[in-house]
DNA sequence: TATGAATGAGACTTCATTCAT
DNA sequence: GATGAATGAAGTCTCATTCAT
């Protein structure tokens, strides 16, 4: 998680990718999301119209076009940047082996971080009423995948004794809904760094699933 | 919590309300709300159009405007209303004096059942972005006090023994999202009942705060 | 001139009249030409709501409709009073006979004074368009007659040699410019009364028709 | 004056100002206004829609908001197009020396004329009420400048004896009165063209200063 | 590829008018 | 005669999207 800047912070420059007429196609389109992504993180994808991601790209709204069929892509996009973090972090704690317990850690401290990111947060704070019914299931499809895979590393946990038992599918909506919750309340500029967010979760949450009542 | 139905279910006769010409003026009003609010939850605040809403409740448009000024005043109305919800609890539970984790335990059990609960469900899954900045203001001092209460309960419990020492403010907010999630994750057809999921949530959200590590 | 007040000012007790029940329907009218004028020339047409005007009134909206079949037809009346009140003083100095002259200049006070008081008022000030074809021509119909009466005035003025020869339709017009515009400026609380202002034009306006030039 | 048709009559191609997409902006918007302030002027504000100016330019109703802000902004402009027609006479004339009254002549002479054309006329017969609070009160603005402009050369004009004395600010409303109301008789197939309009009117309202009582 | 201009579609809102009591 | 409530009919404005250059 530590390199889960995959998606690379593009803030500073946004602005100056279009200058450059030759530019890879891709880098351009990743300028459009990162853009869109804040103003619909700040205003809502209502609220945000092609022409403030436009300006905010010191480029006209037509231009968009060329990178994007239409608004309603790009909101799709922002979301799926988002799970695309997920994912890669996903599978980087799947290849390293170890207690169901510590994959479970390892696995929320990932998705704590990346809660505190804009296409993670995308992915909870973003209206899911404005995605086409294909692409609303593409998206309940990644959910799925995630919640199953928290679901997978409890049960491990639990099988492996690292965990108590406990109710599985409860629990998993307690630990994803701190953790999405990470994304309303978030402030770059608060009290702990997205680092010490993550790794504080990771330890409170998995803490209370390892321990015996006292009285 | 047991009787938090303050806001009767209306489901059964809502386009009946409009049938007759005189009829309580507040009725109609949480009528139209009623209807709103489901459809704000299904399709969105902007999906859904006024017209929507006017034919759920068998009337046209215009009369929609008898009862609010305009469609935001109808959001902001839902809003109110879960926030109603939430201080009617809250006050029944300031008043049963009791240990710091009991009043915490009965706040949460409270809480998470008003989130399978239409109005409180429309606290988070409704675009914010739409209120105005006074509306978005007074929702957000809502919300602060209903953050606090939470804090200082979960304080008195560590003050009064009943619960370990931790940070209270992330523990407050591991708490509250895994809450407010339940409105995500909530259907009335589920597995469980909104009362088995508030008891659950109500043991197993404390009993995490009482307890001592094994290992 | 001195009894043009036909048309009472109700301004004092306009709300009043509502209160009883039993008032002759015709002063009910009066009534609410009366809130009706006052608000169209404050606000123009468009902008004065049926509703404001019954509320001006003590009324609800729906019972404006016992008197006037529509809010055109409200327009019309106030502009058909107003008319009234020039052919009553045109009557009154049609049967005075005297010097073409003097007869104008009598025409000149009265069309002036009336120029000052709300009706009066409405003539020049309100939309026109706003009438129907049918309401628009009759009122065009009554513009021609007085317009007629001043040329036949100056006319006879010139005949019997009270009035020096002119153009006489361009002076006409001339006249009934400068009369009709007092409804533009005139102020109930300017420096000059209604009877003031009505008494300098009958003399500077026929002045101007019986001299010589100087150089 | 002779040469007052600073804003050049468009009519015969208003319609093909649209055909061309690349043209200058300034261009289209006069277009806009000049479609605008003839219907106005035909139908009133209110009766006139935007469907309808755009269809006497051959365009659709979203593309007058490339040009305007909204309705009102046209209604403004018309008013203001007016007024720069009267203000660039009255710089012409400001320049040009001489008496008092030969002064006042030329205005008379260009006012008038300026009221025969379509947006001299929209000052005096298009509802004023439309306007915002601020428009409305930079109209009273230039309004009040022309008054002033007419009083300061009847005033002159006394003091250098080229008129007698009398009631100024009586005097100016009678001028300025007939003048106005050109706006509103005058037909552009009628006896008289506007210049012929003008200068009679020139010559008789100047007259009536400079004259003794015959009698 | 980028743009200025135009459009289609739609949504909110207003209000004169009517209806049932 | 008066009212509360409802409606039909518009009209303004917005904005994603497309077109022509």
């Amino acid at each position: 998680m530590q390199d889960s800047q995959a998606i690379p912070e593009m803030e500073t420059n946004i602005g100056s990718i279009f200058d450059t007429r030759h530019r890879a196609k891709d880098e351009k389109r990743l300028a459009v999301l990162n853009a869109a992504a804040k103003l619909f993180l700040a205003h809502g994808f209502h609220r945000t119209r092609l022409d403030d991601i436009a300006e905010a790209l010191g480029v006209t709204k037509p231009a968009l076009y060329n990178y994007f069929k239409n608004k309603h892509e790009i909101l799709f996009a922002c979301h799926m940047l988002g799970h695309d973090m997920i994912e890669e972090e996903m599978s980087k704690i799947e290849m390293a082996k170890g207690r169901g317990l510590d994959r479970l850690k390892a696995l929320i401290r990932a998705y704590a971080y990346i809660m505190t990111q804009k296409f993670g947060m995308c992915l909870v704070r973003l209206d899911e009423h404005e995605l086409s019914p294909k692409q609303s299931a593409e998206i309940a499809h990644c959910r799925r995948l995630v919640n199953d895979r928290f679901e997978s590393y409890l049960r491990l946990a639990i099988d492996d004794g690292s965990a108590l038992p406990c109710n599985v599918k409860m629990t998993t909506f307690a630990i994803t809904g701190s953790l999405n919750w990470v994304s309303r309340w978030y402030r770059s500029d608060g009290a702990m760094s997205s680092k010490e967010i993550a790794d504080h979760f990771a330890e409170s949450l998995t803490q209370s699933l390892s321990v015996r009542s006292v009285n």
